[in-house]
DNA sequence: CGTCTGATTGAAGATTGTCAAGCGTGGTGG
DNA sequence: CCACCACGCTTGACAATCTTCAATCAGACG
């Protein structure tokens, strides 16, 4: 078995998941029994605008970009799900149908649970239903951020707020951009020739170091939170 | 007693808020136990960033608004609170503070439940967890559209939403501003300048017309919907 | 009648988007 | 192993949208 073919039980993807790592070990296992796999390559969809959303996904192992598609065909990057991230929760209850589209950035494992199961699980797991309403607040309070940012702030600002975040937990003094400059730009709420012309920009003010195309390296954190 | 001083007894907060309605009546009644009553004028905070947040709060009667405060000092709208709204839920577990601010827009009457006894509660009644789970996927779904809408379409189809959203389900040709231009404004990322100038460039068109300062009536819906 | 707040309008300027061309690099196939 | 191709990134010139600042106007209310 090759460095990248990794072996996803029911148990990992249960282990990965922040809502279901404080249940007893009686609940881990009955979760266990009720999720499903699947494999995407890169590129590939896990689900599409339109799609019935009659599951809850979570990422196992890999990265994926949830996004939307405006009227005149513009994406917009809502988040990027990482390892032990999930979504699906949103449009699990209310609506019938997702209203997004998720896709994968490299080769990537989901776990699935059926929208009944799930449902049966939270009247069964109070806890569970706690953890869940837990992190539907932490994720009303990125987006209600997110928007805040993109309607007040200038592209400079996002753009220097996302690198700060980008790099931040990373100790390391260069650090890499997960993204393509494209997604990084829809991600913000602008265009990629935006970006580029902001990174010189920043480069040049002696804010950040250009080390390759994808590395930078903050020089001036301080400067870059007050770009207003 | 006059015709605007209500008495709210904690059964009409709990038969407002939708999060309650299909509990069992027992269960209502323990609710009703566990909220406490204030009143704002308008233009009293009901919170403001940076307070605590430990209490989930519902509104009873009138209107409020929710903003956050950009560094640079401009307001973004996030939501407005009707009668049977609630708030709070995003910091009642993750947070220990609010990020935002809430501001009575008229005499408002609101119910309050404490964190620890709600999260009581949310142990005790799958269901109420289950509408809450709910609740908050809805609420993701309106930010994500939101955030979209601010980054993707121009002011004015951003507008032209706003006023088919605010029209829809009156029957009735004319209907009424709920908010002042500049709130209007923060909601939607822009300026009250800017607004103007796009209501009465719409008015030139034939897509709307102008009854009075904050009265428009529809004429032309699909011509509305596309613009991009 | 005067005042205060909010709305409108104008002119100027800045920021960002668009279109188009050129560059660099990594991967593929000959 | 090299040449080429494809893709993403960069850069430039220009256009459009939107913001800002300032002045004026309209309506509400004491």
């Amino acid at each position: 078995m090759g460095k990248l073919a990794h072996d996803h039980t029911a148990e990992d993807c249960v282990e990965l998941v922040t809502i279901f790592q404080n249940l007893s070990a009686i609940d881990k296992k009955t979760v266990a029994t009720l999720v499903t796999h699947h494999h995407y390559k890169s590129g590939e969809y896990l689900f599409s605008a339109g799609d019935a959303a009659d599951s809850l996904i979570i990422v196992a192992h890999g990265q994926a970009k949830v996004f939307q598609m405006s009227a005149s065909g513009k994406e917009q990057m809502l988040r990027i799900l990482q390892t032990g991230d999930f979504d699906g929760e949103a449009a699990l209850f209310s609506n019938s149908e997702h209203n997004s589209y998720a896709q994968a950035l490299m080769d990537t494992a989901v776990c699935q649970i059926s929208r009944t199961d799930f449902q049966k699980l939270l009247q069964m797991t109070p806890e569970l239903a706690v953890n869940m309403v837990n992190a539907l607040g932490r994720r009303v309070g990125q987006l209600e951020q997110q928007t805040t940012e993109a309607t007040t702030a200038s592209v400079e600002s996002r753009l220097a707020n996302y690198l700060l975040e980008t790099s931040a937990g990373l100790d390391e003094e260069v650090f890499t951009l997960p993204l393509k400059k494209k997604d990084i730009a829809t991600y913000l709420g602008t265009t990629p020739e935006t970006i580029s012309r902001k990174l010189t920009a920043l480069t040049k003010q002696g804010m950040i170091e250009k080390i390759s195309n994808n590395e930078f390296k903050i020089l001036d954190a301080d400067r870059l939170m007050l770009i207003d």
